[in-house]
RNA sequence: GGAGCCAUGGUGUAGAGGCCCAACACGCCUGCCUGUCACGCAGGAGAACACGGGUUCGAAUCCCGUUGGCUCCGCCA
């Protein structure tokens, strides 16, 4: 048989119970020191690391064998077991305390020398990790990575099965729909002229399985939104997508909670606070200018708008008159941050949309500001009192619409807390966010956007506001927040149609579109539809947050760049005239 | 669509207008070495400095553009 088949031990699993043993260990050269007369080399597999030794006194054939192997060659390797003399123990090796005393070895597979090294804590270009991402997998941490991702999964199916959810699959090539992001496309050659969508998410076929009667559906599922990228965010991405029919809001979000806490602690070893903080959107809003705030450090906003309305500085005054806000943030002992880091920090608001950044800065002999003199002594009292404020610290401001001027100072909050070192990196704090606004205005098509989808249900007492004051409508959805990332998102749907239909109207489709477009759910709901509602986790943030990386490419085998393009196998390409012939597609120049 | 940062042997970096037909470490090749463990020692090969223009007597270095990467804004129901 062929020496590679021989395995008799994975090589992390050797220690000193099996001394004396004779055993086949089987994989890569992970290092190799040659000493002239006696070369060591250290086998690595899946397990883990082991040392070979190879004496040419005592098994010329073997060491011959060993000479000639090079880093990254598979190779197997037999002999005995031996502890080793404890004056040479590997303290950095679990399996240091033994070797295996090469007596006889073959060399299974070559290879080229590599294009980086397989370690951790290698800083490569992630062009070529991508490129050459079979060799990047090799080194642990991806390794643990991907393994830690597959627990995970594991995890999860094992909980959702335990508590009656079926997990059912959607298909991949659907319809597409106009809400939304952009759909991934696929031409159909069948019906030429006509394209199915990858899915943005199983949406209308879950609920069109809660009409089934299946009451508890799961799938983990991979989604696509062909929009661009982030450090958390890729074309195609791995979705806990769930569905429950007559599970209240509290009692869903509650299931959850003990999903994703019983995940970080089991497969992470992560402890959880619960019951999760829970905060409504404008709470989020108000107090941290987020929807989706890292709790792991507190540095509240202040609305100081009703203290600024009446004053002489007219920025301020102008904004509030005209329905905006004036936030207000109290940095404590900020006062002696740098002009370089206000002008930064001043430069952070400005991306966010914030047209500047008001300081005043409390030093040891009193409040310095430009705009100071422009506030009463009472105006300056009530300011100060508002946010707290005591000598040493710095009281930033941003005047704009409620959204802008909570989001910009938010940010600046966020960015005050990374700079200053408030955020204790062990800590995982959860949240759910509820009770978000129904709608959006959509400036630029000039109308009103599902802000989570159309499907969401208003909260009953907001219904009276649909067409009157749909800004006031309030929605039954909820968000899992966890360290600033929003980590999974659902709500309560609508199962009545004819309340599904005054949604459409609402954001302005007509109902020939609404049928056309979205028929079979409202005819389905026509059929006895039970109340239900759901949510989904994006696994891969997930992952990313249990395995402690700061972007989701490490926590997928085969991600994309920035520019949806994957290095290893050149994908996206150009394909035959042919192919496009057969599909009767015709490429444009512009 | 917009902004910022980055691009030098296989890998990571050094280089701040002449010191550079480019240096160092790791890797690779050759030789020596019997207890190494990031083995050590000696020697060697390997780069038209991402690409295209420009400024200059002279450009890896300055300017413009392109491409690619990363990050962010917009976008992501």
């Amino acid at each position: 048989m062929d020496a590679a088949y021989r395995r008799t031990a994975l090589c992390g699993t050797l220690g000193k119970t099996q001394v004396g043993e004779t055993v086949t260990i089987v994989g890569w050269v992970h290092r190799r020191r040659d000493l002239g007369g006696l070369i060591f080399i250290e086998v690595r597999d899946r397990s883990g690391i082991v040392q070979a030794v190879f004496n040419p006194q005592t098994d010329a054939a073997a060491y011959q064998v060993a000479d000639q192997m090079r880093l990254e060659y598979v190779v197997a390797v037999s002999g005995v077991l031996v502890a080793r003399d404890p004056q040479t123990y590997n303290p950095h090796l679990p399996t240091g305390e033994v070797e295996v005393r090469g007596t006889d070895a073959v060399i299974v597979s070559r290879s080229k020398p590599l294009p980086f090294g397989i370690d951790d804590d290698l800083n490569i270009d992630e062009t070529v990790r991508l490129r050459y991402r079979y060799l990047d997998l090799r080194r642990p941490t991806m390794h643990e990575s991907i393994v830690l991702r597959a627990k995970a999964m594991k995890y999860v199916r094992d909980f959702l099965t335990q508590h009656d959810f079926v997990e059912i699959e959607t298909p991949l090539l659907t319809r597409s729909t106009p809400e939304g992001a952009r759909d991934f496309l696929v031409p159909s050659r069948l019906q030429p002229g006509s394209f199915y969508a990858l899915p943005q998410s199983p949406q209308l076929l879950k609920q069109i399985l809660m009409i089934s009667g299946f009451e508890r559906y799961f799938q983990i599922v991979r989604c696509f939104r062909d929009e661009d990228l982030r450090a958390d965010r890729q074309p195609e991405f791995t979705q806990i997508d769930i569905e429950t029919s007559f599970l209240s809001q509290q009692a869903l979000m509650d299931l959850m909670e003990a999903m994703i806490a019983g995940l970080f602690e089991s497969v992470g070893g992560i402890h959880c606070e619960r019951p999760f903080v829970r905060l409504t959107w404008d709470e989020a809003m108000n107090r941290y200018g987020s929807d989706k705030p890292d709790l792991r450090f507190e540095l509240p906003l202040t609305d100081v708008t009703s203290i600024v309305s009446q004053s002489a500085f007219q920025v301020f005054a102008k904004v509030a008159q005209q329905g905006g806000r004036v936030m207000g943030l109290r940095v404590p002992q900020g006062a002696r941050l740098t002009r370089s880091e206000m002008d930064d920090l001043t430069a952070h608001a400005a991306t966010y949309g914030a047209k500047g950044l008001a300081w005043i800065a409390w030093q040891s002999d009193g409040p310095h500001s430009p705009i100071l003199k422009f506030f009463t002594q009472q105006e300056q009292k009530d300011l100060f009192g508002a946010l707290g404020a005591q000598e040493g610290d710095l009281l930033l401001f941003v005047a704009d619409q409620r959204r802008i001027a909570q989001t910009a100072l938010g940010q600046v909050r966020l960015k005050l807390g990374q700079q200053l070192g408030l955020i204790d990196e062990h800590l995982y704090r959860f949240a759910w966010i509820t009770d978000f606004p129904m709608f959006e205005y959509n400036d630029e098509e000039k109308r009103w956007e599902a802000e989570h989808h159309p499907f969401t249900a208003p909260r009953e007492e907001d219904l009276p506001y649909l067409e009157s004051a749909p800004e006031r409508v309030r929605a039954k959805a909820y968000d899992m927040v966890l360290n600033g990332y929003e980590i999974g998102g659902g709500s309560q749907r609508i199962y009545d149609p004819s309340v599904q239909e005054r949604i459409f109207a609402r954001i302005g489709l007509t109902p020939e579109e609404a049928h056309d477009k979205f028929g079979f759910l409202v005819e389905a709901l026509q059929y006895g539809a039970p109340p239900h509602g759901g949510i989904a986790f994006g696994f891969d943030r997930l992952l990313m947050l249990l395995a402690g990386k700061e972007n989701i490419r490490e926590v997928i085998a085969f991600p994309k760049t920035a520019s949806g393009a994957d290095p290893l196998t050149g994908a996206p390409a150009p394909v035959d005239e042919k192919q496009l012939r057969e599909l009767r597609l015709q490429l444009r120049r512009t």
